[in-house]
DNA sequence: TCACTAATGTTAAGACCACTAACTTAGCGA
DNA sequence: TCGCTAAGTTAGTGGTCTTAACATTAGTGA
């Protein structure tokens, strides 16, 4: 257990140093002064490794949203510190982060529902809390648009926070924290892609648009009637 | 010169099946019956096929959009039309766009400068001429909230917009136009990658959420002064 | 016509790489 | 002691990119 754990240390300094596409099984072996068959005692091969690989990085973006410093300031402010914490561990960890986002390496069918998806569920909890908090805070201006779409969508997003133990929430949250997921990673992903520099405006500036957006949209939401803790 | 087109034909065929990982210069001179270092007079090395194929595929996303059939319905239509068209091209081909948006093999700082640019900036115009035509038909709700940033961020938007031959265009639709390409992004990515099947909520329907937030942001802001015309 | 050149190949080889089969070795429980 | 299992090994197969040196061909200027 201990010889895996060294493997993984070892692969994830490769991810760290040149992405996924830089892991390689003689690598690992050669730093450990293993042979190269040794390595398939512990795992089926090279993709079997990289996908624990992806489940720990998930989990590790996950524990650092969950430790994030929350409940000293307003509601305003942890959604910020959410946000911002989102974007600031994928700029300090980006292999980790494409590992994770931009590869099809964990898609294997029962691996990702078995492993994958709580490690997400986990992260998105934490920005869909930090949501609630911040409704109901200004008055409605956008709810007549959004109603309209939940019509069509609050069977599906009832049918997901049930399921996930979201019960708590409406679909206008849930919603929004859907969208607000989708918005973040499509900043960053672009961001650290560098399809952005061509704009002239820092991705810096871009981000903060869009969380004044997103904090916008939540302010504008009906206030959430439960959960509105921290 | 002939030779070169079949090369990168046979390479994207490779990427259509097995993504940017699967290109083996082996494997497409055997489909050549050439001898392997025969590649190396048309291509410095692996990487530099790549960043052909980066380029070409770029580049037929901006054909696709910049081909679209707009101009016979409504302003709104043809917004939406842009919007949807982008993912269906991301969805219909997704090994390319992975090539494009999920490698950093074209970020060879002058390559990019130089070729990738140009092409983002062709996609953009697309959306930003759709964005700038829906302007001004709504009352200005969001507009308070969106000219506290722009005093921040107008200069970035303005020096990028003049640069890019985009004067006639207000920073509010420059900035807006920034976050619909994330946005879209956004959710284009996460779908490809499987990020959101835990959700419950399909891909379509959030995208259904995303473009409607997007139309309502446009109709907020106010109308653009020039290039109504479609 | 003839030598020179450029384009376009080739063969051969080096240095990696993932992975497999077969064998060894050490420890441990019955 | 016997047999089982965990954790290694060596040796080898077949794949990969890439380079160096050599071969062929077509065209071109003198």
């Amino acid at each position: 257990m201990q010889t895996v754990q060294e493997i993984k240390q070892l692969a994830m300094d490769q991810i760290r140093q040149g992405g996924a596409d830089a892991v390689t099984l003689s690598g690992i072996v050669r730093e450990m002064s293993m042979s190269p068959a040794a390595l398939y005692r512990y795992f089926a091969n090279r993709d079997a490794l990289l996908a624990d690989l992806v489940f720990d990085a998930y989990n590790e973006l996950a524990d650092w949203l969950t430790g994030l410093e929350l409940g000293a300031g307003s509601a305003v402010k942890n959604l910020d510190a959410v946000l911002r914490g989102t974007r600031r561990w994928a700029l300090e960890h980006p292999n980790a982060y494409r590992l994770i986002f931009q590869t099809t390496i964990g898609s294997g069918e029962e691996f990702a529902a078995d492993r994958l998806i709580p490690a997400a569920s986990r992260s998105m909890a934490v920005i869909i809390d930090a949501l609630a908090a911040v409704t109901g805070q200004q008055e409605a201006t956008l709810v007549d648009n959004r109603q309209r779409a939940e019509v069509s969508v609050s069977e599906a997003l009832r049918t997901w926070g049930d399921r996930s133990g979201l019960s708590e929430f409406s679909t206008g949250v849930l919603a929004l924290a859907l969208l607000t997921w989708t918005r973040l990673h499509g900043i960053i992903s672009l961001e650290l892609g560098g399809h952005l520099t061509a704009t002239g405006i820092g991705a810096n500036t871009l981000f903060d648009l869009e969380v004044q957006a997103i904090h916008s949209q939540a302010a504008s939401l009906p206030p959430a009637t439960k959960h509105l803790s921290h």
